[in-house]
DNA sequence: ATGGTTTTTACTGCGTC
DNA sequence: GACGCGGTAAAAACCAT
């Protein structure tokens, strides 16, 4: 159930995976992807604890200490309105969005209507003067409406994006590419036919992927509106009309935030981050659930590292079965020779 | 529509604390 | 006996053709 399109472009991976290309290069963002800049998004800072060496996700937000082992910071959620959440253009600052719970204020059916009878309040018919200007209000009228229409459309889908973001603790970064990618929807006159919580679920998607801080499919529609393969169809049809470039989501983008979720100690993280490494040099990873391979890869390190968390726990955090780390944990302690301390 | 792959569901057996 | 783990068969989900 989980995979739905986390993977969906597995083909694509597994023929760039077997070692020589990097990447396809279609990647817009170098640093936070990939083996071959394995440790880049590593920086190094000071650590508020133990003044050790502060590991951090970058646009993750996560920050880990690398000494103590603790999560600094993680799941940074501002609750409380987005204000300038958009940054380009000017007229964005007139469509701000309130707090999340304003969403629902916005339409109180105060638009007007001009009623299409050439009549006046009293039935009477117009004369051709009259006619002809009530034409070019109607025509007005209706230029506004359309218009007014689209902003509040827009401004539901902008309020609907954060509130789900908040409730995923994204960081601000990836609401800002959700909010671009929505507007780039409306603009290109995507949302015809489809529910804008639909849209504005899957651009959320499609942002957190893109900005390497992904979270499930399953994980969004926990907090949207709208069902898991109506997100699916919208994010599908995102993706083919705006050109976005998705690339396979990488396991280890879920490692972290799991591990933590599981309290465990730093040295697992690292050590299912390197289960992962060996994983996709033997191409263990391609055409598997992210989700799946990232919850066998902690499984696998939490027995190496004597700190067992139970298959039932990690399935748990991963929204996965037992039986997928099951299935995948073995292979992954294969590819990692399986004679490994530490 | 069909086929192939992966994941899930459901269930059973085994060893251990 | 409950629990964690492993295996399996059938079903479901998904992609590709």
């Amino acid at each position: 159930m989980v995979r739905t399109l986390e993977h969906e472009t597995r083909r694509t991976e597994s023929e760039s995976e077997p070692g020589s290309r990097p990447e396809g290069g279609t990647r817009t963002k170098p640093e936070t992807e990939g083996s071959e800049a394995a440790s880049s998004r590593r920086e190094h800072e000071r650590c508020p604890e133990c003044g050790g060496t502060l590991t951090r996700a970058h646009a993750r937000g996560e920050t880990v200490c690398g000494d103590c082992g603790l999560v600094v910071r993680e799941n940074e959620i501002d609750h409380g309105p987005e204000w300038r959440a958009f940054d380009s253009a000017e007229r964005d600052r007139r469509s701000r969005v309130g707090a999340p719970t304003t969403r629902t204020l916005h339409d109180k059916g105060l638009s007007t209507a001009i009623d299409w009878r050439d009549e006046d309040a009293h039935g009477r018919s117009l004369v051709p003067e009259k006619r002809a200007r009530m034409d070019r209000l109607r025509r007005w009228q209706g230029r506004i409406r359309t218009s007014r229409a689209g902003e509040r459309t827009l401004r539901a889908a902008l309020g609907e994006i954060d509130r789900m973001a908040s409730a995923l603790g994204v960081p601000r970064p990836v609401r800002e590419v959700a909010s671009a990618i929505q507007r780039r929807a409306g603009a290109a006159d995507l949302l015809r036919g489809r529910s804008v919580e639909g849209i504005a679920s899957a651009a959320l998607y499609a942002a957190c992927r893109s900005e390497d801080v992904p979270r499930s499919l399953d994980e969004i529609t926990g907090v949207a509106q709208v069902g898991r393969t109506e997100i699916g169809r919208a994010y599908r049809h995102l993706v083919r009309e705006l050109d976005l470039e998705m690339a396979p989501t990488d396991p280890r983008a879920y490692v972290s935030r799991y591990c933590s979720a599981l309290d465990l100690p730093e040295g697992v993280r690292v050590k299912a981050e390197e289960v992962l490494e060996a994983a996709k040099a033997e191409g263990l990873l391609s055409g598997r659930s992210p989700t799946g391979s990232a919850a066998a890869a902690i499984y696998a390190a939490g027995l190496l590292c004597d700190e067992k968390r139970s298959q039932e726990a990690v399935a748990e955090v991963a929204e996965v079965t037992e039986v997928t780390i099951r299935n995948r944990y073995r292979e992954h302690l294969g590819a990692v020779g399986v004679i490994e301390g530490t």
